[in-house]
RNA sequence: GUCCCUAUCGUCUAGUUCGGCCUAGGACACCGGCCUUUCAAGCCGGCGACUCGGGUUCAAAUCCCGAUGGGGACGCCA
């Protein structure tokens, strides 16, 4: 069976490629109808803190993707790592380094300055005895010459000169272990038969190769899937914007929206553009992951988003907007809640632009947009106003045909154009020159609510 | 500096495995038109790319070599 897994470490919320890590593991593993693991490695216990922890595991929640297992602590698995890596030293795949850091701060000074590679030069590899009163570390011994080859799933044939690679430190001096052993000894325990990662990890690959062989492990499969970079192509970071995931959703994007776009980014099947969950895990496989990296785009993210609003069912919406609302100040009533969004649809791209632009169906007082208000409450339009209001109270019913006909009078008989009565009352009623269809917002507003801002309005020109 | 990865419209990409069906397809964005009570949406159309140079071949976006560009890695971070 197919494990996969995805390792954050706590030190930093989870941003989008992370996210797109972790989807790209769960769907592979439930394309393939395996297990998708979650392990959170937090052997920094410096920079690890548990609002990440807790913010990446709301972040999984909210795009839609469940874990099979875990999630598992490293930081409660310490014993496993110091037993393996005594395990080493017994069988001589690894040895005591006494090498202070500033002893080899300065080497690695020394070799850049002279155009060496600033690798660590294997002073303690082949020193016998032990010094017990100084501090060590616990180095692997990389093997010194050959190649170490891999197939990676993304990429194919990678291969590495085990020059290289340096003699990797696996237990720090105070005995906790360092990343490119845990995740060997875990991926292995835990039996992750595939790892796929962002390309920034195809370095360490060679490395942990030569820890499983000299553990007796068995080697996984790799797959390197490429960074997600911002506009700049360098690599996604705070300045490109919301790179948290759940800023996302506090952004009003709807996590459907936000898989989909994560899928694609690096991933295509044919020409297709919109996939549901259950698409993607029927579709997804590695060997159509594309290998060099992809721009995050937020003008297609919006696309998608403003797809989703358009055709998820509006009751999934109304849900999904409450929250919004009610960040604004307002409480809507479900059925009213429904109609609003069916006229929203289509022209707010996210929920927050929604319930803002919901904002004039709620509460008493408006607020007139100042332009609106001096192109369309103007003394010229007072009288059209007068008469739409005077002619309103008698309306005996508010659906569309009474409502144009109304309109289409006054229009005829102050030999003006449709726009002309209407964009006055548009204004009167939202306080701004955009809004559904008039129609509509009367229906949705009710005959008091509309009479009152009328009046208002008339007021307001005075 | 060394090593590794990568290269199709501005962006995401299809096509590359098995060279001809590619005068390179789709989507986002952009521009124009239609529709229209505003704004959107929708519909129709347009702009727009095989990084460069050598090979191989009857034929190359597709195979080979090189250059260049871009990215990543070189931690007692993960």
């Amino acid at each position: 069976m197919i494990r996969t897994r995805f390792a954050p470490s706590p030190t930093g919320q989870l941003h989008i490629g992370g996210a797109r890590t972790a989807l790209f593991n769960w769907l592979f593993a439930k394309h393939h109808k395996g297990s998708f693991v979650l392990r959170i490695e937090d052997t920094d216990r410096e920079r690890s803190r548990d609002e990440y922890t807790r913010g990446i595991l709301d972040g999984l929640a909210w795009l839609g993707i469940a874990h099979d297992e875990g999630p598992f602590f490293q930081s409660t698995r310490t014993e496993l790592y110091t037993e393996h890596a005594l395990r080493l030293l017994r069988e001589g795949h690894a040895y005591k380094c006494y090498c202070s850091v500033e002893e080899l701060e300065e080497k690695k000074k020394r070799a850049l300055k002279e155009g060496q590679k600033p690798s660590y030069d294997r002073t303690c590899r082949d020193k016998t005895g032990e010094q017990p009163d100084k501090p060590y570390v616990i180095r692997f011994k990389t093997p010194l010459s050959g190649t170490v080859a891999f197939h990676d799933l993304v990429r194919g044939e990678i291969s590495f000169q085990c020059d290289e690679l340096d003699d990797l430190i696996i237990l720090r001096t105070d005995r906790t272990p360092t990343y490119n052993f845990t995740v060997v000894v875990d991926d292995a325990l835990m039996g992750i038969t595939h790892i796929i990662r962002g390309d920034d990890h195809i370095n360490n690959t060679p490395r942990q190769i030569v820890m499983y062989e000299a553990l007796k492990f068995t080697v996984p499969r790799f797959g390197h899937v490429p960074l997600i970079h911002g506009k700049d192509r360098a690599r996604l970071s705070k300045r490109h914007g919301a790179t948290s995931l759940l800023e996302y959703s506090d952004d009003g994007f709807l996590p459907e929206a936000l898989m989909n776009y994560l899928a694609r980014l690096g991933w295509a099947h044919g020409d297709d553009e919109i996939f549901s969950k259950e698409e993607l895990i029927e579709k997804f496989d590695l060997p159509n992951v594309g290998k060099s990296p992809a721009i995050f785009d937020m003008d297609k993210l919006l696309w998608l988003n403003d797809h989703y609003i358009k055709s998820l069912p509006v009751e999934l919406i109304a849900e999904r907007l409450t929250p919004f609302i009610a960040a604004l100040g307002h409480t809507a009533d479900p059925v009213k809640l429904i109609q609003i969004i069916r006229n929203l649809q289509g022209r707010a791209k996210t929920l927050k632009e929604m319930a803002q632009m919901a904002r004039f169906f709620f509460g008493e007082e408006i607020e007139y947009e100042s332009a609106a208000k001096a192109k369309f409450l103007t003394p010229a339009a007072r009288p059209i106003l007068e008469r739409f209001l005077n002619d309103f109270r008698e309306l005996p019913s508010l659906d569309e045909a009474s409502q144009r006909l109304l309109v289409e009078t006054i229009t005829k008989d102050y030999g003006k154009k449709l726009v002309d009565v209407i964009q006055p009352i548009r204004v009167a009623l939202s306080g701004k020159v955009a809004s559904p269809g008039i129609f509509e917002v009367i229906d949705i507003l009710g005959k008091d609510v509309v009479e009152r801002r009328i009046e208002r309005a008339i007021a307001s020109i005075a």
